[in-house]
RNA sequence: GCGGAGGGCCGGAUGGCCGCGGGUGGGGCGUGUCCCUCCCGAGGAAAGUCCGGACUCCAUGAAGCAACGGUGCCGGGUAACGCCCGGGCAGGGAAACCUGACGGAAAGCGCCACAGAAAUGAAACCGCCCGGUCUGUCAAAGGUUCGCCUUUGGCAAAACUAGGGUAAGGAUGAAACGGUGGGGUAAGAGCCCACCGCGCCCUUGGCAACAGGGGUGGCACGGCAAGCCCCACCUGGAGCAAUGCCAAAUAGGACCCCCGCGCGGGCCUGUGUCGGCCCUGGUCGAUACCGCCGCUAGGCGCGCUUCAGCCGAGAGGGGUCGGGUUGGCAGCUCGAGCCACGCAGCAAUGUGUGGCCUAGAUGAAUGGUCAUCGACGGGGGCAACCCCAGAACAGAAUCCGGCUUACAGGCCCUCCGCGCAU
C-alpha cells in the first residue's frame, strides 16, 4: 500500500521524496477513516484554514457519499523523520479527538496537516484551541 | 591516583487520568457488530539495503560445457557467507595492543609520470685505467765541428687519440642487474673471502600457512595483478507489491502470423453408404465420419548439449489492439527462537536438561497529558547550596545470520605504562 506523496512546495529538490506518514481515528461510529487518496485530493480542493502549528481542510461531501464524520492525517516528510512525523500525526490526532467529537458535523470531510515544528513544540492547550479556531473559521 | 588498550552491558524511572492495535474468555442482541474482563504491544541499531540464507514463482529433476559476476595466507566454526574464531607473515607502537583485497610477476601482454647517463634487451654517454703520438727530464752507449745529435731504457705531467679494459663512481628517483667490510687489480668487477640478503637442496617442528638448522650456488629473479590476465573455489533470475484462495465488477476478448493436422494401428454403445443371408425388420462383412485408446512427427528449461520426465495431433510458439488491475482471507510470525544451568573446546561454536511464547499493523497501532524523581548542561555563590532547562541516534512492515553507518550519557570486567604507600 502506497502512502500518497507529500504536497508539492516549491523547495522540493531532493528526488525521493518520502511518503506522508498518516493516521486516522477509528473511533465509534461516528467518526470514521480517510483511506482513499482521492478523498485527500478532494479536500485538498475544497476549503481550508490554516494555524500557527497546523493547516486543516473540510469540504461538504455531497447527499449519500458517506456518513458521519471522515477525518485524515498528513505530515509530509518535510514535518521530519520517521520519528517526528509520527509524534506529530499523533498530537494531531489526540488534539481532534479532543475537539472534533463536539464540535464536527456530519457529513463533512477533514484533513488535517503537520507543519514542520509547531507541531511538535506547541503546548497541547493551544494545539487544541488552534484547531478550534480553524473549524469556527471553516464552518462559516 | 593519572594516562592508555581490549571486551561486555544499559539506552531515563514511577504513578494517576484519557486513548490506540492485536488476542483469550464471557455477555447482549438487530448475527456482525457492541459491551465487559484479562494478557501482549518498537530497536541496538527497528536505519543503509551492502553480503549470506529460509520461503515463493519463473521452471520437473540430474550431469557436463560455456558466459557473467564474486572470493583469494593457513586451519577451524556455520544452514550459508565477502561473517566469526584461532594461527602465520608483514607493518606500526615503549607496552597492553592495533592495522592488512596477504594466491601467481622464470605463461603472456601492458605501464613505470617528473627527474635522471640509463626505468629492464642491457648497452650507449660522462668518468676511470692501459696503450699510442707529442713534449720535458734522467741514465747508459755511440757519434761529434765539443755547441750538441742519435739510439735504448726509466720517470713526469698537459693535450690529442679512429685502439683496448671497466661497470666501482655519475647530483635523480618510489624503485638503478644484491648490501657492508676486506683482499685483489693497470683500473676494476662475487674476481676471491667474511657477515647479511636472495635462490636451490636436505633436514627438524607443525594438519597447514610457516618457522628453526645445515649445505650449496655466486647473484641468476626490479616494481605494479587496486591495468589486462593466469590459477583455485563459489555462482540461474526475480522477489511477500513473491505466491495461493474467495467474492464483486468488467471482459466472457478480438484479429493476425509460424509449425502441424500423420498411421493400409486398435476398440465400439453410434450414424451413413454398399454387398451377402433370412425376409417389411434383423444379422454378418466392407468402407467413411464421430468418439475413445495407442504409436509417431512434434512440443515443454533463464545460454548450449545430453539423459530422465511430462504433453501429444491440436497442443505449442509469437505479434498487434482492447479491457481489467478493487475488497477480503491466507502467506504472517514457533523460529538456524529466547532464558538459566551443565558438559566438550584456547575460542568461534556445538550439545544436554529444564523453563518461556515475546508486536503483527496495512492512510499503517505501540500514544496524549499531568505529577514526582531525575543523567548531562547553563547561571549565581568562598562553600554547603540555590535557580533555569529537562534526555543521544532514531520508529517494525515476510523472517533469520552478518557487515556498515548514526549515537547524549552511564555501568562492569581484563590488561599495559607511570606515580604513591606497604
Amino acid at each position: 500500500m502506497t502512502p500518497p506523496e507529500a504536497p508539492k512546495t516549491g523547495s522540493s529538490s531532493q528526488g525521493n521524496r518520502p511518503p506522508a506518514v498518516s493516521v486516522c481515528l477509528h473511533t465509534s461510529g461516528q467518526m470514521q477513516v480517510l483511506a482513499k487518496r482521492a478523498d485527500f485530493l478532494k479536500a485538498a480542493r475544497a476549503r481550508k484554514q490554516g494555524t500557527s502549528s497546523m493547516l486543516v481542510q473540510a469540504r461538504k461531501r455531497p447527499e449519500g457519499e458517506a456518513d458521519g464524520i471522515r477525518i485524515g492525517f498528513t505530515c509530509s516528510k518535510k514535518v521530519g523523520n520517521a520519528v517526528a512525523r509520527n509524534r506529530a500525526k499523533r498530537r494531531l490526532r489526540e488534539a481532534a479527538r479532543a475537539v472534533l467529537l463536539a464540535q464536527g458535523k456530519p457529513g463533512w470531510d477533514y484533513v488535517v496537516i503537520g507543519k514542520k515544528t509547531d507541531t511538535i513544540a506547541r503546548p497541547f492547550p493551544l494545539l487544541v484551541s488552534d484547531l478550534e479556531y480553524a473549524l469556527r473559521k471553516l464552518h462559516k
